[in-house]
DNA sequence: GTTTCATTTCAATACCCATTGAATCAATGC
DNA sequence: GCATTGATTCAATGGGTATTGAAATGAAAC
């Protein structure tokens, strides 16, 4: 991952709101969320929430997709297992023995079975 | 950690120049680097850093101590590892095992030699 | 085909951030 | 004491961020 990415990605977790919402993403797992759900968990006004998954998805921590008429939501693991790697790079001089690389993922890693393909 | 602290580690560690310090202050161990030299490496105005460093100091990922007329800043390795606990807290549903939570800490764990003892 | 529901877009607002230059403070050397 | 060096403070500036309300889109139901 590089420096741009990383900050990209700490800026979209660095909002109350915005780590709500990807913690809540996480816990959902692959398989993700509506956005009204998030809305209703979180008392979140929709048009705030767009904004807010728009920085998600720009930071590459989200996918989208639609289902009917409901947008699903589902956090990026591959993208913050790459920050999470970014951020312990520069520990122990180079001794990576001695450092923990962190690893994030969800419990079950089934396969989504999305009406298209998730968006970015 | 809280989730207020674990945002406003986020926030310090998302501008350029800020994760540039932080990086070079985790290369440089527990033993710092005066404000000076980190102005020269990263060729940053003296008072642009110490902006930089009062958020890194206020968001607890660095300590400083005066030694003569230098100010000296360290990481506080302590903090970047409740941050990386904090990201992977709610991966894998639980199943703890299965998620690696990360570490970061200095090469040689040498304790300072502080003319005093570092402040926050 | 119009109504309904879920979500997004747009414009406006108030607030926070990063950088700069000038001035100040603290410790050292002469 | 006085000048020098290292770092901080202060005020000002421009740019970005989060939230809100009103309006618009897109897909489904009747």
């Amino acid at each position: 991952m590089e420096k741009a990415d990383a900050v990209a990605a700490l800026a979209a977790l660095a909002q109350d709101n915005r780590l709500d919402v990807f913690r809540l993403l996480v816990q959902a797992g692959p398989e993700g969320l509506p956005a009204g759900k998030v809305a209703e968990v979180l008392e979140l006004a929709p048009n705030t929430l767009t904004f807010h998954f728009d920085r998600l998805r720009q930071a590459g921590l989200v996918t989208v997709r639609r289902d009917g008429r409901s947008m699903i939501y589902a956090a990026r693991f591959e993208t913050m297992n790459a920050l999470l790697g970014f951020l312990t790079e520069n520990c122990c001089q180079g001794d990576t023995a001695a450092c923990a690389p962190a690893a994030c993922k969800p419990a079950v890693a089934k396969r989504t079975k999305s009406t298209k393909e998730p968006v970015r």
